[in-house]
DNA sequence: GGAGCAGTACGACTTTTTTCGAACTTAGCA
DNA sequence: TGCTAAGTTCGAAAAAAGTCGTACTGCTCC
């Protein structure tokens, strides 16, 4: 991917009842060749394709996916995307737990998280 | 952009009264990562986009564009746009022309063009 | 308090991508 | 024939992205 300045961060007022969601991009902020380029990649494309499909009651912690990854490298896989504007993520105590930012992404590139979820993750 | 591997590259039978296309990925072998990979950034975008919008009575060539680049770096960019199936290339005399794989692109990830042709260029 | 765990931060290293000069190829044309 | 123009190929350098070990933070529970 190349060098295309991510959106300036912002932090999100508090939701009731919730904890505050971690810094990022304001939806008017994002960038259709930044969130391309944060998705482009079998390991992103399966994190948010997984999110979006196996979405559950509440966020799933990035333990959750399984992926056999080192801890760092996750992290990193993580970050890029809610910097990106993909993700939105929230402390649950020890856990940090993500959410695919649907409303948002939906209102500024409607159709792109359908064709994540038609993604088929397995092919030739 | 990461790692991911480009398809299969394949030549396709010379449709009568154009000069065959440049060897390029056939449709059912295009990968949502590729294609995303190719897009992501300014330049590939503003290329693409361009394409669509400007579309004429014929394809253009890549000193159309008028890019302030040098040409070893466009036709990087035109080549790796070919390679992950977004564009298809012919070559008239001494020009290579370009055009958006439209169908193909529609028949494989509906609605991506769209966010393509409703990219806003200069931004923030 | 202290152990244990989820996840981060930092930094080093590797791999990939981008950039672009210089030399080359080919078509058209005088 | 030989010039010119469009674009390629090669190669090298620079920038960016990915990978991952180690050390750290901060919460929870005993």
């Amino acid at each position: 991917m190349s060098s295309t300045t991510r959106p300036a961060i912002r932090v999100l007022p508090e939701p009731p009842g919730l904890p505050a969601p971690l810094p990022e991009p304001a939806v008017e902020d994002l960038r259709l060749e930044t969130v391309l380029g944060a998705l482009s990649g079998p390991l992103r494309l399966s994190i948010v394709r997984r999110l979006l499909l196996e979405r559950e009651e509440f966020d799933h912690p990035c333990g959750w996916f399984g992926f056999d990854r080192p801890k760092s490298s996750l992290t990193h896989h993580f970050k890029a995307l809610r910097e990106a504007g993909v993700l939105r993520q929230r402390q649950y105590g020890l856990e940090r737990r993500s959410e695919v930012r649907v409303d948002d992404l939906n209102a500024r590139f409607p159709g792109l998280l359908d064709l994540v979820a038609d993604w088929d993750e397995r092919p030739a």
